[in-house]
RNA sequence: GGAUGGGUGGCCGAGUGGUUUAAGGCGCCGCACUUGAAAUGCGGUGGGCUAAAAGGCCCCGCGGGUUCAAAUCCUGCCCCAUCCGCCA
């Protein structure tokens, strides 16, 4: 959620950010003039709610003197009514006031390049050799199907298409990226592990930003006010929501896997051949809650912490950052990371970084107390994906796939899967 | 899922319709006393909205309702505890 009063000190600033991100601005005016009538009638409600409290301290000192009070009573109905009508008006107000800043996307930072989509996304570093190969390298659907690594009719059956069973050895490298991963940020770069609910709240999805204009992207319940979570970010980005943290215990890291789930609704088609796009897919996701300040520099961290996991597993990428156009609703400013994925002969999204700045916590309601000023204020949150499993899985199998058909694996993964390589065997 | 008891400020806890602007205590902060500390005394000590300011309004788990007036009465929901049932 964007600051009211900011938006109303500095509306052309917020047009300007609405704008980069290709929107019109016109949201803009539509709220500082529903903003302006509110607080018309707010005041009036106010003052008639003074005089009603004022009145009744009246009744109640003479009705202690014994006096009659008969009139006054059918003078406070009358105002009274007046109170409730006027209540009625300014919940209206109030609701359509909310409901259209929540709709608002999260000012960009100053930093962040123009453009209207990831064309536009500018390239700040690459890492890793481009393999050549002396055969023609396959896509990682070719490689899994021999292998035996995942089975896709299967799990279409009992699911539905885009739901993977993963197999043998598939099934143990899912697992072990997992445990790795959770090993790895823990253990090298200080994340304490949280083990979140699949599902969230109502509550919970609004106040991360994926409600109410992502709904259509979650899977929710019949039977059940909740939904499958997306991303673990949802959940461990909630944590302290209505809570004030402890200005000297931020930054706070925390790493989670969790199963994601979407729809994907209106992406058939489009890049969802293997493990590229599916409805359910594991991934450790890392969040950190941070002192305003700090938030630009520990997105900085964030992304190399992703980035070293990929490393690690010895995969060419690039990191990107976001365009105004391409940057998500509730981010400041993001960064991609892209896998390349020499069969698939495509690069693969499998990590996004953002600094929500305070947009989710001001949803959330999660503060900490500035020392310096005494006051209260919003932290700041970031998520970042560290890593997203399937196309990940889907870049190391073409990566490191070998003449003979086998599948080299990184050192960091063989103490998890006990094997080098993975074979058909 | 059922039954019962709960949910009041940082914490404990009083309060069953109108001097409650939420008693009292603990904690915390400041000051005084003191060589220092303890003890003691005095004062202060939540959040939000609105307003240029003074001020005004809202918040006793959350939402509705009754009333001139609600922490207090009614109602729906949530959470916690205990017991029962079911269950990995």
């Amino acid at each position: 959620m964007i600051d009211l009063k900011y938006l109303r000190d500095h509306p052309e600033v917020v047009r300007l950010s609405m704008r980069k991100r290709k929107h019109s601005g016109d949201e803009v005016d539509a709220v500082l003039s529903l903003d302006e009538e509110w607080r018309r009638l707010f005041t009036r409600q106010n003052n008639l709610r003074s005089e009603q409290k004022k009145r009744s301290e009246e009744i109640a000192t003479r009705k202690r003197n014994k006096e009659d009070v008969t009139a006054e009573i059918v003078e406070m109905k009358e105002l009274a009514q007046q109170v409730r009508e006027l209540e009625v008006t300014l919940k209206e107000k109030e609701e359509a006031l909310q409901g259209l800043l929540a709709k608002l996307p999260n000012l960009l930072h100053s930093s962040v390049p123009e453009g209207s989509d990831d064309s536009a996304n500018l390239c700040l570093r690459s890492w890793g050799e481009i393999p050549s190969f002396s055969f023609t390298p396959l896509p990682h659907w070719e490689l899994a199907s021999r292998l035996k690594l995942f089975d896709l009719e299967r799990g279409s059956k009992v699911a539905g298409s885009g739901f993977i069973l993963y197999t043998g050895w598939g099934a143990k490298l899912e697992r072990a990226l997992i445990n790795w991963m959770l090993d790895f940020h823990g253990r090298k770069h200080g994340y304490q592990e949280v083990f979140p609910p699949f599902v969230v709240n109502r509550e919970t999805a609004f106040g991360t930003g994926k409600l109410p204009d992502f709904e259509g992207q979650m899977y929710t319940f019949t039977n059940a006010d909740l939904f499958l979570n997306p991303t673990a970010e949802v959940p461990v980005t909630a944590l302290f929501a209505g809570e004030t943290l402890k200005a000297e215990e931020l930054p706070l890291s925390y790493v989670a896997y969790t199963a994601c789930f979407r729809r994907e609704a209106g992406a058939a088609g489009k890049d969802t051949r293997g493990l590229l796009r599916v409805h359910q897919f594991d991934k450790v996701e890392l969040v950190k809650f941070t002192r305003p300040e700090q938030s630009f520099a520990e997105l900085e961290t964030l992304v190399r912490d992703a980035e070293e996991i990929i490393q690690a597993l010895e995969l060419p990428y690039q990191v990107v950052e976001l365009c105004g156009g391409d940057i998500g609703f509730g981010a400041a400013k993001a960064y991609d990371i892209n896998v390349w994925a020499p069969g698939a002969g495509k690069w693969l999204e499998v990590s996004s970084c953002s600094n929500c700045t305070d947009f989710q916590a001001r949803r959330l309601n999660t503060r900490f107390r500035n020392p310096e000023s005494g006051k209260l204020e919003f932290v700041h949150t970031l998520n970042g994906s560290g890593v997203a499993l399937p196309r990940t899985v889907a870049a190391l199998l073409e990566n490191h796939q070998q003449a003979d058909g086998s599948v080299r694996l990184p050192p960091v993964l063989v103490p998890y899967m006990g094997v080098e390589r993975i074979t058909s065997a």
